[in-house]
DNA sequence: AATCATGTCAACCGCAGTGCG
DNA sequence: CCGCACTGCGGTTGACATGAT
């Protein structure tokens, strides 16, 4: 294979970095691509950890292995996935879930890599926009909360969308761990929040609460929490005593939450 | 032409599973 | 049974490409 070739395909990727232990991190080189090759055709695959010193790379063996799994390999089929690809790991995403290596082995010579990209990026919403869940391969049922629970991509799925509070709890979960939101951001969200909730909320604020959350209402991966879940966790914990009152898991985890998260924000300014 | 939004894709990280001493 | 090393997997990130405004 020429691996230089492959290369020249696209310009892609990370630009090149070393860790703290000397090891090279990001795009691989066509000269590193042909040692990995050249390296794995005479001796074969048999230690990701030893072969890239024994293979003059500056490379972790896994970075090697992925390289050569992902890209490197023989027979791998690359570029447009063809509508019937398309169709197929619709398919067998209805069938395996987010078991990408498992639907990459159904697929003829599609890394799982590949499959999972395309899906993430393309099919996914793709589904989504024709009034699919993507996580279950229903029609989405149109209600108030449809929006945080349909694109989770944690493999979870449930038979309620999450409430209010549960919404905002995944949202800021996202925006957090995705770093989309900075600490001001974040901490608007609760001022804004701890405001309105004192409120009778209406659906328009507290849509637009989320949209501002959730950064201008487009399509986000949630960690999702719906009441179960929050009920469970619940349980779990000493704030179980207040459940024998009027309150419902909703509007005490919201004020829990309300009390505690802005306890550490004021801590953290 | 410039800017912004979205798409694409290579490569990373962290975690879980497995095998072995 | 336990701890460690290694492998494999899934989720995520980041840089570039491309299209829309």
């Amino acid at each position: 294979m020429n691996a230089g070739g492959l290369l020249g395909l696209r310009k892609m990727g990370r630009k090149t970095w070393f860790n703290d232990d000397g090891m090279k991190k990001g795009e691989w080189t066509a000269e590193e691509d042909q040692k990995l090759v050249a390296y794995i055709h005479e001796h074969g695959i048999c230690d990701w950890r030893s072969l890239p010193q024994r293979a003059g790379l500056q490379r972790c063996g896994k970075s090697c292995r992925l390289r050569w799994l992902n890209y490197l390999r023989p027979g791998i089929k690359r570029g447009k996935f063809t509508p019937q690809e398309e169709e197929e790991i619709i398919k067998l995403h209805a069938d395996l879930g987010n078991r990408w290596a498992a639907i990459a082995k159904q697929m003829e010579n599609r890394t799982d890599n590949d499959i999972k990209n395309h899906w993430n990026s393309c099919l996914k919403k793709r589904l989504s926009r024709n009034g699919i869940d993507p996580m279950t391969h229903e029609p989405i049922v149109n209600n108030t909360n449809q929006e945080c629970g349909s694109s989770s991509t944690t493999g979870s799925t449930f038979s309620s969308s999450p409430s209010g509070s549960a919404c905002i709890l995944n949202k800021l979960a996202a925006g957090i761990s995705s770093r989309q939101h900075d600490l001001d951001t974040i901490k608007n969200i609760f001022l804004d929040a701890k405001i309105t909730s004192s409120d009778d909320q209406d659906e328009e604020q507290g849509l637009k609460r989320d949209q501002n959350i959730d950064g201008g209402g487009q399509e986000d991966d949630f960690l999702i929490l719906d009441d179960v879940d929050i009920s469970r966790y619940m349980q779990d914990t000493e704030e179980m005593e207040y459940e024998t009152t009027s309150y419902s898991y909703d509007s005490l985890l919201y004020d829990s939450v309300m009390s505690e998260s802005t306890d550490i924000l004021d801590h953290l300014f």
